[in-house]
DNA sequence: GTGGTCTAGACCACC
DNA sequence: GTGGTCTAGACCACA
């Protein structure tokens, strides 16, 4: 996996998690890979995976059951929809609309209306 | 200013520079505050507004005369525009579709086509 | 280590790194040392070394892992000899010919042949 | 005229100066411009060059009669070819030698031996 | 542990 | 006056 620059590892993990999610590729109550099992997979430290679920953990999103592993939550996607809709729609939305506007990018040149 | 937490305060420096200069609020070949003066004015220490002005160099946008002070460019806002449309477009326009496509907003809600 | 008066030592060390390189006392893809030990070493502030640093890494001739420390990049010899010799023959050169030439010296009195 | 970027503006006029002296295009005891006159000329801030004059002048290349302008010194060619000889043999050469050999540039290839 | 950012303050060369 | 470099020391996020 390839990581951007300025965004935390473990973060863009996490988004990436996330899009496994709501694609479906990872199903509610599945298990998900362990730490070390998903560390080497990206080549990546297992401590920055561990801060990755925590912060999953922590929004719900996955849980812990010990000594077993990390399982998607039963009502994931709808949780991960409904965080990120709203967090897109105050935060992102009215930067990007500043944005093109800036630049002279109409939404027509670039998006399906 | 006000400054945003997780992004480096130089950052936001430069970024604000960048509109200044697109809507012309500072023009082409005009001379821009000292390094002290812009820091005072900003309640920023003026090695923090040094690194604004070394990163803006680098891309251009401003240069330097030396033992007078910096100045725009006199193709600043051109390059700025270049710049920000080719990386607005190339990187962040589809991830940004991506995650319309994955939350189910469309176009249509968000922008006036 | 000692310094040149009138060269800033960020960029002497950065020299003297691209040396160890050229010379293979440094391989490509070898960790080097970190900010503060090499700052120690040499009796040199971390932040100056920072300043090396990033001055290389802009020149892709290292490159970081977050978290992790500096690499020699893999192609990092090839690399400076590219840039140095283009330099010594474009910039340089020229102007030590016309030197030699207004001052009357041969090269066939310093150089071997 | 265009100035090269890491050296001291009023050292590169000097050293334009006794290319002139050296190319006989400005020749012994002959008046040369007033401080103004070549700032003016040279797009540049008179004081910096009373700063090349006051070095040229500590190096006896040119002199100062009060009230009436600066003149080259009667043996100023032969002592720019002193001067720059010793330190050309004594500290570049040496320089130029190991970069060569550093990067594999054989005196032969480029110089007319 | 690593780098990265920031501050405060100093000193310098240069224009 | 200007920028440029350097230090010392702090704090932080990240791996």
């Amino acid at each position: 996996m390839e990581f951007n620059e300025h965004k935390p590892i473990y973060l863009q993990i996490s988004e990436n998690i996330c899009e496994k999610v709501l694609t479906e590729e990872w199903q509610a109550d599945e298990r998900i890979p362990s730490v070390r099992e998903l560390g080497s997979n990206l080549g990546v430290n297992p401590n920055t995976i561990m801060r990755t679920y925590e912060h999953l953990e922590n929004l719900e999103i996955i849980n812990n059951k010990r000594g077993v592993g990390f399982f998607v939550a039963n009502d994931a996607r709808e949780k991960i929809i409904r965080i990120q809709r709203e967090q897109f729609l105050k935060d992102e939305l009215p930067l990007i609309i500043r944005k093109m506007t800036l630049l002279g990018i109409k939404p027509s040149e670039v998006f399906e209306c």
